[in-house]
DNA sequence: ACCTGCGTTTTTGTATACAAAACACTTGAC
DNA sequence: GTCAAGTGTTTTGTATACAAAAACGCAGGT
């Protein structure tokens, strides 16, 4: 199913940069790096133009490529449309849910219960990916699942951290459970306001931590980053 | 602000497709479209790649790049969420719009207003166009605006020919106004509702057209049809 | 007559070679 | 001593060359 090698290592580069690798504002040399991974720059580039195209990193023509870690602000306003596109999708989903999948959504559910009573903020994350996976296909539009899934992806390293604060799993499961009630309701703007809140709470938990990630983003490579935000151009 | 060859065939193949010079299915051949560009294969491939993650066009791996109109379903589902984007975008806007910006929306509202009597569909499309954006715009979350125009723009040819139904401009003319107060008054909730409408109706008008357009569609290359819908992969 | 297997040809994917622009360093002038 | 201009090096962007896979055609068999 996976197609041409710079597919590869666009997956193994975005993933290098997520797991911060590669430091924010750290220049990707196409040179070093096709030797890396044992292909010519041909490759390499269109990998470095994909993971442009998703915003990753920033390619300045005849410069360079950089990681392109969001500002704080950009990543505010991520966060805000992340919780509106999950809005849309539970409005949509409460008219569109099925029996099946209401079901499911409670096993799921049941289940993150089960790790946030243990304390398992790493069990609990993969059942609350599941939750959320279900409600953006439960939007019965194909269309809106991958985007927000797209952007639900994109935003993931920034959420990653946020069970370990205290008492979050516990609010973040009655969450759930208010979600669930009103998809099963059919009661569309009651779930769109719940899944709302729901994630504008992790970009506003996120908003208070940003500073102490600013810290703790290594100090080094980061000296061009007033880029970050102006320069966003429409993806298409 | 342009930066490499490769952008600019990019955009004129963007053109050349959204024109319909090149038939849905149609295949891209990399060799003779390198040769009318007067360029190499290199930078036409990443023009291509570029396409490919709009969604523009759809590439097999070892067999081709191909024109990727979306199915009707696709189209659907993508007016819906244009809809739903233009909705976010209107309740954000009607509490964060400012008075000048108010304003402008009122003047170019009067200049829709203007082409409509002179039954001009091309003056009141250009106006319609700054409406929204101004809308997009001022939803204060670039981040959203730049994904809502992006959409927007994909769906341009789709909604072209749409202001030439009878009776369309004057209704769409008394929907912007509807829309308007609802920002004037800062009824976030009513403003989205009315955008959302408004949009959808595009969608639904779109939707009895659908029919004709298929027939319209160049009947030659349309033998890979089936393709279309199925295999959306987010664009992250 | 139609299907099948092999060889040819075309076309994509990748590597390498070349051109030009940006960067770094040296050298010279003030 | 500092700044500026020029040269050399590095690095990106593009063209070309090569490898491999798929489409095509043909011949032979059933």
């Amino acid at each position: 199913m996976e197609k041409r090698r710079s597919d590869h290592i666009a997956d193994a580069l975005e993933e290098a940069i997520f797991d911060g690798e590669m430091p924010a504002g750290a220049r990707l040399d196409e040179a070093s790096l096709a030797e890396k991974f044992g292909v010519s720059r041909t490759p390499l580039r269109e990998a470095l133009q994909r993971l442009a195209r998703s915003g990753l990193i920033e390619q300045i023509p005849r410069r360079g490529a950089f990681v392109r870690q969001p500002g704080p602000v950009e990543l505010i306003e991520m966060f805000e449309v992340m919780a509106e596109l999950e809005a849309v999708c539970g409005r949509l989903a409460a008219s569109r849910i099925s029996e099946s999948a209401l079901a499911e959504l409670q096993t799921v559910h049941d289940a993150c219960a089960r790790a946030a009573q243990d304390g398992d903020p790493n069990g609990y994350y993969s059942q609350n990916e599941q939750f959320h996976q279900i409600i953006y296909r439960e939007s019965g539009n194909e269309f809106l699942r991958a985007e927000t899934a797209a952007l639900h992806r994109r935003l993931q390293p920034f959420r990653r951290q946020q069970l370990r604060l205290r008492g979050r799993m516990a609010q973040s499961l009655a969450e759930h459970q208010a979600i669930i009630d009103a998809l099963a309701q059919g009661a569309g703007d009651v779930a769109a306001t719940n899944l709302r809140a729901h994630v504008a709470i992790q970009g506003e938990k996120f908003h208070s931590l940003v500073s102490g990630l600013r810290d703790a983003a290594h100090g080094t490579g980061t000296r061009d980053a007033a880029h970050g935000t102006g320069t966003r151009d429409a993806a298409q």
